[in-house]
DNA sequence: ACTATCCCCTGACGGC
DNA sequence: TGCCGTCAGGGGATAG
C-alpha cells in the first residue's frame, strides 16, 4: 500500500529520469484509469516536455515544461515503472508514457484499478486546495498539527489517516508512529497537549525518514520505479502483529478495527491517557 | 462534525 | 480441485 515513503521513493526514482524528456505518445488500455477525458488526456500530453516531478502526499505530479502537468495516485496496487520501449504490457498495465528518442517508457501497472491519473487544471497548490489536503506529513510544523488535532474529538487514527488534516500517512505508518509515541490510536486527537502534539510531529517525521532511507516497504504489490521492492516492512514494530508480543515490553499487541481500519497496537505501551 | 458502510477491483487464503 | 466468503484499505460518496 504505498504511503508517503513509498511515494517518494518513486518520486525521486521518476526524477532521476525523466525531466527534460519529451512525451511523444501516450497509450491507455483501460480508459478508467483516467479520470480526465481520455482523448484530452492523451492528446494534451503529446509533445510536452517533463521539467519537474513533484510530490504532495499520497499525490504524485508531472510538470510541463510547457507549463500545467499531470496529477496521478497510485491508491492500493499502483505501480509507475520506467521499463525498457519494447517490453510489451501485460494484463494490469494500463497507461503508457512515450518518450522522444528514448529507450524506456514509463508504465502504470495496477492490479486493483483503483490509481486515477488526471490533468492539472492550474498548479499543484490549487490542486492540494482544490483536494482539501492538509501540509504534506513531512513538512508538517509542530504548532499546525497541534491545532489542527485540537480542532476535533475523534480517534487519534482517524485524524491522522484524514489526508486534510496532514496528507501522506496510511494505515502502515500511523500505527508505527502511534506505538514509537506511545499513544492509543483510540485517544481523542483533541487530549493531546501542545507538548505531546510536538513530539509526535517529531515521530511523524523520524518514522517516514527511516522508512524513505529503506526505500518504503513493500508489503504487497509496492516496488519503486526500477522494479526494486523497499525494505522497511522488515522494521515494522506493530502492523501486522496483532496477537504478537509487543517487541518494546512482550505484552500481546491488540488488534482491531479503529476509524474503520485494521490496527494493532500495545494495549501496555500505548495507553488510552 | 463525525462515524459507518458501501463502492471501485483483483488476488490470496482458509474452510469445506 | 474448486467454490465460496472474507480480507486487504485509498479515497469518494452517501446515509444516519
Amino acid at each position: 500500500m504505498p504511503e508517503l515513503p513509498e511515494v517518494e521513493t518513486v518520486a525521486r526514482g521518476l526524477r532521476s529520469a525523466l525531466p527534460g524528456r519529451r512525451i511523444a505518445g501516450v497509450r491507455c488500455h483501460f480508459a478508467g484509469i483516467v479520470a480526465t477525458d481520455e482523448s484530452r488526456f492523451r492528446r494534451e500530453l503529446r509533445g510536452k516536455t517533463v521539467a519537474h516531478v513533484r510530490r504532495h502526499g499520497k499525490y504524485l505530479f508531472l510538470l510541463f515544461a510547457e507549463g500545467r502537468g499531470v496529477a496521478f495516485h497510485l491508491r492500493m496496487t499502483g505501480q509507475a515503472l520506467l521499463v525498457p520501449e519494447q517490453e510489451p504490457a501485460d494484463r494490469h498495465t494500463h497507461l503508457e508514457v512515450l518518450f522522444q528518442g528514448g529507450s524506456q517508457k514509463l508504465v502504470y501497472r495496477d492490479v486493483r484499478k483503483f490509481g486515477r491519473f488526471e490533468l492539472l487544471s492550474a498548479g499543484v497548490e490549487e490542486f492540494v486546495q482544490a483536494k482539501g489536503l492538509g501540509p504534506d506529513a513531512l513538512q508538517m510544523p509542530a504548532g499546525e498539527l497541534y491545532a489542527r488535532l485540537r480542532a476535533s474529538r475523534r480517534s487519534l487514527k482517524a485524524a491522522l489517516l484524514d489526508q486534510r488534516v496532514l496528507a501522506g500517512l496510511g494505515n502502515i505508518y500511523t500505527d508505527e508512529i502511534l506505538f514509537r509515541q506511545r499513544l492509543s490510536p483510540l485517544r481523542p486527537c483533541s487530549s493531546l497537549s501542545r507538548k505531546k502534539a510536538a513530539s509526535l510531529a517529531a515521530a511523524i517525521g523520524e518514522v517516514l525518514a527511516e522508512a524513505i532511507e529503506a526505500q518504503g516497504s513493500s508489503i504487497s504489490d509496492y516496488v519503486d520505479p526500477r522494479g526494486q521492492r523497499g525494505r522497511f516492512q522488515a522494521s515494522l514494530k506493530v502492523y501486522g502483529r496483532a496477537g504478537e508480543p509487543c517487541p518494546r515490553c512482550g505484552t500481546t499487541l491488540a488488534g482491531g478495527r479503529v476509524a474503520g481500519r485494521s490496527t494493532s497496537w500495545c494495549p501496555r505501551c500505548q495507553r488510552n491517557s
